[in-house]
RNA sequence: GGCGACGUGGCCAAGUGGUAAGGCAGAGGCCUGCAAAGCCUUUACCCCCAGUUCGAAUCUGGGCGUCGCCUCCA
């Protein structure tokens, strides 16, 4: 399996520190807001790759924080006169309910900063005995980054080259513009912490690195989040994390490509966003995983309504071949055309191996969809040369291939037999003379009736029972291996 | 200004040396009584210029353009 590492600039070959297991942490949210698309997007990415490791055999701890201190939580929180405490705890909750929405899997471990903050004060101890941080005369404490002869390795970025622009705005103590805060005295009114310093709280690359720490140990395996933190974000984190215990901190660092909005970076300052929450308000959480997973995950991505629309047209194409190999399976009658189910065998065997080639070199999720879609294809032009003589166990392992490669991606698609509404009992009186209570009897004799219309060429009743049926929100589909009842 | 990424058909997008996957949209055809669904067909001088090579979308140099990071940011 290739990794492109985004320290070393060059696709690796993945080696877990321990053989069969692999560690990663993925940067979570600062919860003072709901989360927009673009947040999603790293998300969701990282969710597939973890489901990737994990379908590959490796035992997967997943690590990923809440930051539930910061100034734009107090911010928020003075905005709307409640605590800091409430407006975190609120959009916590938010953003746990809204992953859930988008099919994202729980972390293993999801620590919260301001739980985590003794092994933080410790960290910083360790830092500043070790030369690496300094405490200044206003309570702040600060890194060094000139202690650290490897600091810009993550970001590969050259402190000299940092050095312009770099400013020390008012307020700070810093010894070098570059230094950056590991522990911010508290101003009145902040939620604080008592430490050797005083009162304050942590910053915010502190919070990542101890847990990082304390729930994984270092080095760990994977460490990702989106490119925009890369610097200075995770090259702060290693930087402390490296000094303060000189056991490396992440072998592999990987970074997400941002989702733009009209050519630009979707972000809460342009004000160009849109909610996870608002989007899957209108569309599947699958569509959106499809239309994310067709372009690359390091790529940028531009975001469109439209774009969103085509990956909901895509998905009920896919759907709806799941659901007529499904149906097709049940409904086969005679002898089977052996040498059709054996090339639908070779295509699905075929996918398998071309999707796990393209997730085994840097997760090419968009490679990878190709080739169940053709599988797709290949399915769907089987059910037309088969007709009535499917091969019920080759439709149903086309099926659950190409149900099984996409829950690999997070999508899953609805259940094959959907319940035909109850409503067709009340019409099937008219359209057939049922008047039983079993609705998929009622679909049946509503279908043979259509059939032996179209038989004796009565068109006005045969297209008056689809016309019937359409306004009830089903569609009557024609295929190969006979008609059924669907919902549109 | 510094660092980095990218520029492939109407839109999106995979593809890092051997004559261009796939998706969406459009058009035509097949199937159908007519439809729907499905299938088939259909459009690429791979941003420009030069170079390396038997051969380049893929490598090198230059140009033009776009985006990101350098400040909070997934």
């Amino acid at each position: 399996m290739l990794i492109y590492n985004s320290a070393t600039r060059k696709k690796e070959e993945f080696a877990p520190i321990e053989e069969g297991k692999v560690r990663m942490y993925v940067c979570g949210p600062t919860v003072y807001d709901n989360i927009h698309i673009g947040n999603a997007r790293t998300f969701i990415s990282f969710d597939v790759i973890r489901r990737w490791l994990i379908t590959s055999g490796f035992e997967v701890t997943f690590a990923q924080n809440l930051t539930d201190v910061d100034d734009k939580i107090i911010n928020r929180a003075n905005e709307q006169g409640r605590t800091a405490a409430e407006v975190a705890e609120e959009f916590s909750k938010k953003f746990i309910n809204v992953m859930h929405a988008a099919n994202v899997m729980d972390p293993d471990v999801r620590p919260r900063a301001t739980k985590e903050i003794g092994p933080m004060i410790g960290m910083i101890k360790t830092l500043i005995e070790g030369g690496y941080a300094y405490a200044a005369d206003n309570g702040d404490v600060y890194f060094a980054v000139r202690s650290d002869p490897a600091y810009g390795e993550v970001s590969g970025r050259k402190i000299d080259d940092l050095m312009v622009g770099a400013r020390i705005a008012a307020g700070e103590a810093k010894r070098d513009p570059l230094d950056f805060a590991l522990w911010k005295a508290a101003k009145p009114g902040e939620p604080s912490w008592k430490s050797p310093w005083g009162e304050g709280r942590p910053g915010w690359h502190t919070e990542c690195a101890a847990m990082v720490h304390r729930y994984l140990g270092c080095p760990i395996d994977i460490h990702g989040g989106g490119s925009d933190l890369a610097f200075p974000h995770h090259e702060n984190e290693c930087a402390q994390a490296t000094c303060a215990w000189h056991e490396g901190f992440a072998n592999t660092w990987m970074h997400t490509g941002m989702l733009l909005v009209d050519g630009e970076k979707m972000s809460k300052s342009l004000g160009n966003f849109f909610t996870l929450e608002e989007v899957l308000e209108k569309h599947s959480a699958a569509a959106l995983r499809l239309l994310m997973l067709q372009t690359h995950y390091r790529s940028p991505l531009d975001f469109s309504w439209e774009r969103l629309a085509g990956a909901e047209n895509s998905l009920a194409r896919i759907a709806g071949t799941v659901k007529n190999l499904v149906w097709a399976a049940h409904h086969a009658e005679g002898a089977a055309a052996a040498e059709l189910a054996a090339s639908l065998g070779a295509a699905v065997d075929a996918a398998k191996a071309e999707f796990e080639r393209q997730m085994n070199d840097d997760f090419n999720t968009a490679g990878a969809l190709a080739a169940y879609f053709q599988l797709v294809t290949d399915a769907n032009t089987y059910l037309d040369q088969a007709g009535s003589a499917v091969d019920a166990d080759a439709a149903t392992g086309a099926a659950a291939s190409i149900a099984g490669a996409f829950k690999i991606l997070g999508i899953e698609f609805p259940e094959p037999e959907e319940e035909l509404p109850v409503g067709l009992l009340g019409v099937a009186g008219g359209l057939c003379a049922y008047t039983g209570d079993d609705v998929a009897e009622a679909a049946e004799q509503i279908l043979t009736a259509r059939a032996e219309a179209r038989a004796a060429k009565n068109w006005d009743v045969a297209d008056a029972i689809r016309d019937q049926l359409r306004d009830m929100g089903l569609v009557i589909e024609d295929t190969a291996a006979g008609s059924r009842i669907k919902h549109v």
